[in-house]
DNA sequence: AAGTGGTCTAGACCACTCC
DNA sequence: GAGTGGTCTAGACCACTTC
């Protein structure tokens, strides 16, 4: 038995069509919405697309391109001849690039700072390499300390290019590093990362407050801006019993 | 000094209009591939979008998805009022619904597996809510040394729903488990996926060929084919010193 | 002012699935 | 055969950047 495809027109009733705000984007806001609040259950099927233009007074792609975007974020399927269904599975929000300050503040916790170090430096051969610069180049080294309702969490370490020099102690007690950047006019458009696992050296297991030699979870990223000038490259390390990453993914 | 925008019209001459391949993705793998090997240069401009679209004879939202497939993939930015170019930064291939076999594979590997354990058994309360079956249910529990050029990288342990009660030893160490499963016609559509770290447990080390208690990188997936079904769920670890996740993000 | 990408329209034909 | 999504056309207007 196949149950009636839905659509909750009385969500888009006040369109902005005069606007900044894309109506496509206003259309799949909504219904992400409507799909995580359970208003559309998991595993119901939507109108037509050419039905929903009809409804919203909108154009065939405009409508197929909202639902677009939520079949790329994993939460509706679409298939040929049979129609558009909320996916039956749970998602979660994919890695963005957002800092780890981000993801506490946005999980509701309070993430404290502390600055271990913050130093300029010339480039070594592999900094330089690193961040697109001349060998000898004066870059910036933080080494931060961030923790989680009092508890450390992860040992940060941070390269900066020349033009970040004045970056303070202050600045980054007080921010995460992307929300200065950001403040900067700084976008970040597109990041290298690799995940991996490895024993604590040097200070790290007293900084977290773990065993000598336990397992750490690290991430290396590397972060572009729009020209592809090299903006900051990080080397972190987590307390794998306090975080991990997760994802979902979509098949194209 | 900005350079002449670029357009290399002769890698698309004989675009297929009447095959089955679409013509946007005619041209958006064509111009990955020069991107990749560097026909196209890093930092390159391309010419805009409605020249594009009458030096090839398409129409512009054509040519724009095209442009927009490599965008979502981080090899191009595109700036309004600016143009289109290639990106500076270096892009690595994004963690995909692949199985560690194709991986493997795909970096000219050769994987082995050696099946440690394939059985029959009811669920328990945990592997019930996992694959979304009744308690009791029998499923298949499957755990897999997976070694490259004879070496140990990691250990896969998968539960299967009862559908697929019939997959053999045989079966499990000619082929991946991803690729057994497609050619049953199984496509999977989502996957949940957590990347963390812990110590070895068990047997682990031993299997692995690493000293007793080391860090290992671990990845938990559970992956559902269109309907929403669970296809499978496997708790894997891997060798830190062999592994890790490498991705690109790319800004929205 | 000129050029670029961002959005949107109103259609068209096709391939696939289901009945 | 009817209904669905997948692709494609040929325009239009707008916002933003550069000159």
């Amino acid at each position: 038995m196949s149950t009636e495809p839905v659509w909750p027109a009385e969500l888009f009733t006040d369109l902005d069509r005069t606007g900044p705000i894309p109506l496509y984007y206003q259309i799949s806001s909504r219904l992400e919405r409507a799909i995580r609040v359970g208003t559309i259950p998991a595993g119901a099927r939507l109108e037509n697309e050419i039905s929903i233009g009809e409804q919203l007074g909108l154009s065939r792609p405009t409508v197929r391109r909202a639902i677009q975007e939520l079949v790329d974020k994993g939460l509706l399927v679409r298939r040929r001849g049979i129609g558009t269904q909320v996916v039956q599975a749970r998602v979660s929000r994919p890695v963005e690039l957002t800092s780890l300050h981000e993801d506490l503040n946005r999980s509701g916790i309070s993430p404290t700072t502390r600055v271990l170090s913050l130093e300029r430096m010339p480039a070594d051969a592999a900094t330089a390499q690193l961040l697109n610069v001349a060998v000898g180049t004066e870059i910036t080294r933080i080494r931060r300390l961030r923790s989680a309702d009092g508890t450390p969490m992860a040992v940060l370490e941070n390269m900066l290019p020349p033009e970040f020099a004045d970056i303070t102690i202050e600045h980054l007690e007080a921010k995460g590093l992307y929300e200065i950047l950001r403040a900067r006019g700084i976008t970040i458009k597109i990041a290298n990362q690799t995940i991996g696992a490895r024993r604590t050296h040097g200070d790290e297991h007293e900084l977290l407050d773990l065993p000598k030699g336990s397992p750490l979870l690290t991430m290396e990223r590397v972060a572009f801006d729009q020209g592809g000038r090299v903006i900051e490259a990080g080397q972190h390390c987590y307390r794998p019993d306090l975080y991990s990453f997760s994802t979902t993914l979509v098949a194209r």
